[in-house]
DNA sequence: CATGAATGAGCGTTCATTCAT
DNA sequence: GATGAATGAACGCTCATTCAT
C-alpha cells in the first residue's frame, strides 16, 4: 500500500515521487518508535531506496522531520478548512475542527502520531497549529458565545486536549466517540453552557478521512 | 550539590547510595538533552562512578528510565499528599494538587522534564499518575461540587493540561502564575462555576519545592 | 569570472570547453580544502555542469588530478620559457625562472596550491618539473658559472626550495620578496658568489601573472 | 613485529600499551597512502583492536595525528640531541643533525613519512621542528662560521631540503649517502666554504637508528 | 554529449553493553 | 561491588560512480 504523500504526487516527476515516498516511509517510522528512534537507513529501506538517495532529497534528518510534520499539519488544516467553509457559528467551527482533527489523525495513524511527536520538538509547528486553532476562538469571543478571555495559555490547553485525543485514538485504541467528547469538554472550557456544548459537539457530521474509505 | 534521590537515602548502605546517585545523575542528563540523548557513560560520569558500575544497579537503560520516572512520580505524590493532608474540600484539593504538581516539577526542572518525557513511553506511569489524580475527582463528584461525569477520558484531559503546565513552566519560560490559571481552567472543566473556580485556584498557598529554598 | 583553462580554449568545440571548465573548477576546489576534500559533485557544480557530465570527460578523479596538474605545469613552463626567450645568461635564467615560477603560482593561488599538492603524489609530474629546471642548470655548468656538480639530488633540492616558496607565498602570507630571496639562496647553492647571487636575483624584472592584471 | 611506540611502553599499563599500539598502527597507515587516506577503521584493525576502542584513547583523528607527529618529532629531537651532546662546533652540529635526522627517518620509514606528511598540515609541528634546527644556526652565526643572515626563510629552506632528503630516502629508494650530500649543500647555503662543507658533512659518523640494528 | 537521480561502500563517531581484574 | 578497557553494531552522512533518459 503506497502512502498518502506518494498518492498526492502521482504523475509528477521521479524526484518528486521519491521524495514523497521517503516522507511516507518517515511518517511510518516516526509513528512506530518515535522520531529519534527512526534511523535514516530504516526510512530509506522502507521507501525502497538506498540510504544515499535520502540525501539527494533532504539535507539531513531535521529537514525531513520538518517536511513531514509541516506537510501533515498543512494537509489537515486545508482539509478541515475546506470542510467547514460554510460553517459560520464559532461553537460549531471549534467542535467540528477538533472532531475532524482527531479523526483525520486517527484515519492515518502514522500521520497522527508523527504530528503528536513532532509538536514538542518543533516550536514553529506548535505555533502553526496554535494559530490555526486560534482564529475560531477569537471569533467566538467576538460573537459573545465564548465567555472567557482567550490568551496563549488557553490556546495551548485546547491544543493539549486535542493532542491527547489523537494519542488516545491512535495509541490507546479509543473509539471515534472521543472526538466528540473532547470537543464537548473544550467547549465547556470556553464557557459554553454544558447543554449547548453537548448538543453542538455531538451533532452528527460526516467524518473526514485522509484516504477515501473506498481506496 | 548532591541530588534529591541521594538526600533521601543518606545514611543507608553504600550500594543504595550509589544507585541513588545514578538516578540523580540520570534525571539531570535526561532533562539536559532528552532521555535518548543521555548516554550511560555520561550518566555514570556525572554520578562519579565508572560506567561498568552502572550495570551492577540496573539491568539496562530502560530499567533506569523506569526507576527514575516512578521515583519522581512517587516523590511528588507523597509530598503533595502530605501537604494537603488537612484539606477536605475537593475543589481545594484539586486546585492545590495541580498547582503544587506544576510547581514541584518546575522547582527541579530536570525532574519535571524527565517525568514529562517518560509519561508517553511508560503506560504504567501514566496510569499511576492518573489514579493519583482520580481520587479527588471522585470525591468532588460524591460531594456534588463537580457537576460532571468523571471517566477515564476526563482524567486524561486533566493530566494533559497539567503536563502542558509543566512543559510551559520548564521549557517555555512561563512564570509561576500558570499553575493557578491551569487549575482554574481545570475546575471549570469539572463544572465548578467560574467565579468559584477563580477564587479557589488563586487563593494564596505556600508553594512546595523539591528542595527546601534554604538548602 | 571564467578560469584560465577556459580562456585558453575559447572558440573551440563545446566538449573541449566543458572539459576546460571542469579543470578550472577543479583547481579552484583543490586549492580550497585540498585535493582529497574536493568532491566531484562540488567540482561539477562549480563548473556549472551536472555530476554525470564529469564522467564524459574524465575516467575518474585521478585522471582529473593529473590533467589539472600537468596542465598547470605546462602552462607555467610555456609562459616562463617565452618570457625568458632572450635571456642567455644561466645565472639570470635560473633566478628569473624561480622568481617567475613562485610569482605565477601565487598569482593564481588555486593553481599554485594544486601543483604543490599534486607534485608529491604524481612522480611523473615531479620529473617533468625537474627536467624543465635542469636544462638551465646544465647550461650554467657548461658556461662555468655554476661551480657545482649538477645531479638529480641537486635538482630535487632546487625544486624543494622553489616549492617552499610557493607554499610560503600562497599559504603563509609571504610577500613577493620571497621569490627573489629564494632565487638568491638557490644561486649560492649553485656555487655563484654571494654578491653576484644577490645582484642577479634582485634585479628588477617584470613579474608575470597567470591573468593579465587588467582582466 | 611490534612498533616503536609499543616497545617504548612495554611493561606499562594496558591502556598505555593499547594507545601505543594505535599510534604505531597509525604511523604505518599514514605512511602507506597519506594521512587523509588512513581510515580509523583500518588503523584500529592494524592495531588489533576494535574500532570503538580507538575512541577510548583519542578524541578524534586530529588528536591522533598530533600525538603521532609530535611523538615522532620529539623522539627524533631527543635522540639527536643526546647523540651530539659533546659536539660544540656549529658546522659539525648542523651536518650531524641533518644526517641523523634523515637517517633516523629512513630507519623507520613509516615514522619518516608520517612526519613528512604531517608537517604541512600542522603548523605547530613545523614551528617545533624549525625551532629545533634554528638553535645551531644561530650558534654558527655567533661563532662566525655561517656567513649568512639567519632568518625564518632560511630556516624554512633548510627544513625543506631536509624533508626532501627524507622523501628521497624513504619513498624514492635513495641510499644513505643523500644525508651527507644534503648536509653538504645545506652548509654551503649557510656560507661555509665548499671544501669545508664537503669535509664536515662526509666525516664518518655512527648513524643512529630508531631500533637497534639487532632487534 | 548532457543530465541528475540512484547507488552502496565507506567514512568518522557514538554508545549500550561485557568482562577480566 | 567497583572498575574501566574493550567491544562491535549502528548511526548520520559523504562521495565516487553508474545509467536510464
Amino acid at each position: 500500500m503506497t502512502g498518502v504523500f506518494a498518492e498526492r504526487v502521482r504523475g509528477e516527476g521521479k524526484s518528486v515521487r521519491t521524495r514523497a515516498r521517503l516522507m511516507d516511509a518517515a511518517a511510518e517510522k516516526f509513528a512506530e518508535h518515535g522520531i529519534e528512534a527512526a534511523s535514516i537507513n530504516a526510512i530509506a529501506h522502507a521507501a525502497d531506496v538506498s540510504n544515499g538517495t535520502f540525501y539527494n532529497h533532504f539535507r539531513d534528518k531535521d529537514e525531513l522531520v520538518g517536511a513531514v510534520a509541516f506537510g501533515i499539519a498543512r494537509d489537515f488544516a486545508e482539509r478541515i478548512d475546506a470542510a467547514m467553509a460554510d460553517i459560520d457559528d464559532a461553537v460549531q467551527r471549534v467542535s467540528f475542527g477538533t472532531r475532524q482533527f482527531i479523526e483525520l489523525a486517527s484515519s492515518e495513524p502514522s500521520w497522527g502520531q508523527s504530528l503528536m511527536r513532532a509538536v514538542w520538538s518543533l516550536p514553529a509547528l506548535r505555533r502553526e497549529v496554535a494559530s490555526f486553532a486560534r482564529a475560531d476562538l477569537d471569533r467566538g469571543v467576538r460573537d459573545g458565545v465564548f465567555r472567557v478571555e482567550v490568551d496563549d495559555l488557553l490556546v495551548d490547553l485546547m491544543m493539549s486536549t486535542g493532542l491527547m485525543g489523537v494519542y488516545l485514538r491512535t495509541s490507546e485504541g479509543a473509539g471515534p466517540k472521543v472526538g466528540a467528547e473532547i470537543a464537548e469538554h473544550q467547549l465547556r472550557l470556553l464557557g459554553v453552557p454544558p447543554a449547548r456544548a453537548h448538543r453542538a459537539s455531538h451533532r452528527p457530521i460526516e467524518l473526514l478521512a485522509v484516504r477515501p474509505p473506498q481506496a
